[in-house]
DNA sequence: GTCATTCTGTGACATTGATCACAGCTGGTT
DNA sequence: AACCAGCTGTGATCAATGTCACAGAATGAC
């Protein structure tokens, strides 16, 4: 698969022309990471936008005490980075390997120029921006309103939108993160997550083999929780 | 003030000249709220930019049950309706007038088409963004990890920066928003709300006085909760 | 000034869910 | 196959905080 092919499928470059797209291609560097490896560092400042090409990452952020909030897990054609270089400010969160992933990047000059030049790259990324500050909004409201339970079935819409395939109705996600890291995302308790998948599974919401997990009949399940 | 005057203030108009910023103000439509008034309805399909020349709103979310989560208090020179401009999606959000408020809107075409032709607003546009989204993400973090203490210490924070005005080193914010209010952009409760306003006041961190409250030494208050 | 409404303070109680402790699995490595 | 590290399940305990109930201010309408 060659470059343009992973950049095709990316949101904000899909309305280029094969040209421009070859163009921006030839100025991104290559990059791989183990799984776990650190990828960006809180409070550093950007100078880099990443476009994940394999593997997957997760978006953290570190309270003083040392413990962690995953604010998303990304995946293939999800970029990152984008906000440092859009506001100045310094990192906002930590970007970690979360399984051995290859990445493409841009220079923050590189990427400013093709803001300037594609208007197209602009508006593109600005829907993204807008749906992600949406998602975040979501999550603010559950963090608020709901009790572990809901917030963990949330969590799991995230994760099946995230990395999950759809069949007959029913979606699977295969190699269910931790529940740590499920924890982590939800403002819960590793313990919590444990109880509560029980209990899902109990109510035949979910089903649980080795680490892959399905939820039944998504729709319903997203009725129920969102 | 004249239009152009206003506008001249708003983040994504800035970079603009006074030829460029009376062409778009020419396109713009004034309109006022009243105090509680619904400016924009959750899922209804949005049309329309704001931008708000005078007074306040709240952007709010509502659970089925009816609790409300309150995810900002907006003032003059802020604007709000771009989102679902940007995705297409539904309304994300109600806003509500916190008090008397009034705005200049733009129609979808006319906004996209401001995009369309000057780079500079999108550009300051995706600036504004990430900054709504670092906020978010911070937000997240707090609601994820913080105890209430905390929670309204930074949400006491983010009133201040909103509304208040510095002197000396200590913030005053006039015509703080009601308990309820504070206790639904915290996620907790108005009860908690009012005990650790009373604690924070006691450990000579904060005074209120009718309705106003000043945050002595908001550096280190800052330091302290974020 | 009186009244009504809405906001705020505060005690008592109930409940959720965090934490601790530890046992049982599982998957990878030698 | 035996071992180890890291993940998961589960009971017991307890603190934080939501909820309820009501009294006391404050504000605004008349």
């Amino acid at each position: 698969m060659s470059k343009t092919d992973h950049l095709r499928n990316v949101p904000i470059f899909t309305d280029l022309t094969d040209s421009d797209l070859t163009k921006i291609a030839s100025k991104m560097v290559p990059r791989v990471y183990e799984k776990g490896q650190m990828i960006l560092l809180e409070e550093s400042m950007g100078e880099t936008f990443f476009i994940i090409t394999q593997g997957a990452v997760k978006v953290t952020r570190l309270s003083a005490d040392g413990r962690e909030v995953i604010l998303a897990i990304l995946g293939e054609s999800d970029f990152f980075g984008e906000m440092s270089l859009l506001d100045g400010e310094g990192r906002s969160a930590n970007i970690v390997a979360n399984e051995d992933a290859k990445v493409l990047t841009l220079s923050r000059n590189d990427f400013l120029d093709c803001l300037e030049s594609y208007p197209k790259i602009a508006i593109a990324l600005l829907e993204e921006l807008a749906t992600r500050l949406r998602k975040s909004d979501q999550q603010i409201e559950s963090l608020s309103l709901s009790d572990s339970e809901h917030r963990i079935g949330i969590t799991l819409i995230r994760l099946a939108g995230e990395l999950g395939t759809i069949k007959q109705g029913h979606v699977t996600v295969k190699n269910l993160p931790y529940q740590q890291d499920i924890a982590n995302m939800a403002g819960t308790s590793r313990e919590t997550v444990s109880r509560t998948l029980k209990l899902l599974e109990d109510k035949k919401l979910v089903r649980r083999e080795n680490r892959n997990l399905t939820i039944y009949n998504y729709d319903t399940f997203r009725q129920a929780f969102a």
